[in-house]
DNA sequence: TCAAAAGTGTTATCCTTACACCCATGT
DNA sequence: ACATGGGTGTAAGGATAACACTTTTGA
């Protein structure tokens, strides 16, 4: 008798508020949100992704895309009792709001805390990182040896590559391999940040790393902002995605030059300093590239 | 009775040979091959993928990654019996050689063939597209009218633009939607390019846009030439892949500059002209980035 | 008056693009 | 000799990155 197979829907649902990047999650279960798709009523993968989100938290989705399918037979080992489980996963974007149901927003950052560099490289980079994936290096014989400090270099930057930012996949599956993280084979020593079931963290990283890259030809930022905004309203919510400071000059020039943004006319009100004028997206500017490729204002080394 | 289920594998298998990006597809029925997903024998996606092709056509796929997943009901009318087929697409190279099976290997340009610019902008762009286009664009009211153009102009280029051979995907999309291919829903007129059944010439347009995309920053054309090859080959190679001719001396410094190649001391024997000397690809190089981002020789306008 | 943020101007540097030219071989 | 492809040098122009400075508001 041949196996089932069951299709889930996971999503990895994106809202930016205070600055922080937050992702939806079901709490103590450390899960991402996901609903069966079911053949009979959803007409489309995304059609069948919209239903379950509405039904389960009311949340009014934007943007929606597909990251990736996985079918391993070992990911879920719950179901090892014959049924057989495929997962497409989603990215979809939100101006958050409070969820119904069981999940919550958690900062994404909770989860990849080496990936925020704002407030310049985070200690645990030097302490616990480069320490361990240098250890990790040396232990390999010579062959091996050359391509694992390649794979470092690429992942945790060096004088001349520096940090690359979307490399959010590349590095996990690295700290995967040395040990760094709960979800190991082999955990060693101290793990960093917040564990997920299963591969989700994986799937958050994937995410996280489309959503960074796309921020440099998409204009997918607007997608979590209000209506009217302020130029550095913008570039925080740039800043929060990206994990890097950006240099503010160069950006509203580069924002303003592409003309992907318009002046309404009117001002923000409060807060301290001179009142912002407020912009919106021009939606009618599909815009053909660089739409925010902007210098980082602290070299990344 | 909940509707089953089932998991079809397609392959966008890619090689080049005489300096022509083919693509292997079942002649009469202009499908692309597939094969379905068998969760008892295969532990992954991916190793499904490799059984049916190794036992379909016996060829050795190289390097292989997931394209997209399709699930709409009314893709393929045929299973309107009430089951219920996704499909997900891979893409995949090969170092060309006769298949086994009812596949054949056919030049991608058959079906795109204004996608080839090598001999400079294809005839058709001026005599049968722009003029459809500019219809088409003409036909629709003033809101519409702008969507339409911009879209049109990011499509098929302009002074200021130029053709972006990425573009593949949303080139079709647009044709499509103008009547310019057989599978449109109101074709109008002379209709472009080899016809396939369904969905499978999007789904191969896809494959196209990623490998275009892929040429800059990943080093995938490697996968579909021999261990040693001249720069030159490199180049026609790259160039059959983009659909455009590059410049010669900065490709050569770019790729060599780059150290993505080494040189093996030996010379090509053949043809007229100085002998080459013959490169092999640095597989240690994972490289981080700007693979072959080369200027284009003639100004794409 | 000062802090905080809004804005603008300018320059050094590097990368991209294009053009020009010489080299080695077969016919 | 010349056609064909191999291979190198270099300069103009534009984009990027960095720095410096002025303006406008609230506390």
């Amino acid at each position: 008798m041949p196996t089932d197979l069951a299709v889930a829907l996971d999503a990895v649902i994106v809202a930016v508020s205070d600055e922080e990047p937050r992702v939806l999650v079901r709490a103590p279960e450390g899960t991402l949100p996901a609903g069966l798709f079911d053949p009979d009523a959803d007409r489309t993968l995304e059609v069948g992704l919209r239903r379950w989100v509405t039904e389960q938290t009311q949340l009014q989705l934007g943007h929606v895309e597909q990251l990736y399918t996985f079918g391993d037979r070992d990911r879920d080992p719950q179901h090892s009792d014959g049924s057989r489980m495929l997962s497409i996963a989603y990215l979809a974007f939100v101006r958050e709001s409070p969820p119904a149901g069981p999940a919550r927003w958690r900062a994404w950052y909770d989860y990849f805390p080496w990936e925020d560099w704002r407030q310049g490289r985070p200690a645990l980079v030097d302490e616990v990182i480069r320490p361990a994936v240098e250890a990790w290096v040396a232990a390999a014989g010579s062959e091996e040896r050359r391509l694992r400090e390649r794979r470092a270099r690429r992942c945790t930057g060096t004088r001349k590559a520096g940090w690359n930012p979307e490399l959010v996949l590349d590095r996990y599956e690295l700290f995967w391999e040395v040990g760094l993280v709960a979800e190991s084979r082999a955990p060693r020593g101290p793990v960093l940040g917040q564990a997920m079931a299963g591969d989700h963290r994986r799937i958050l990283a994937t995410a996280i790393g489309r959503v960074r890259g796309a921020l440099g030809y998409r204009p997918v930022v607007f997608e979590l902002l209000p209506a009217d905004f302020t130029l550095f309203r913008l570039q925080r919510t740039v800043e929060a995605l990206a994990g890097v400071r950006l240099h503010k000059g160069n950006f509203r020039r580069l924002v303003v030059g592409a003309k992907l943004v318009e002046a309404t006319g009117r001002r923000a009100a409060e807060g301290p300093g001179r009142p912002a004028e407020l912009y919106r997206f021009r939606r009618d500017v599909v815009a053909e590239r660089n739409i925010l490729r902007v210098s980082i204002n602290s070299p990344a080394r």
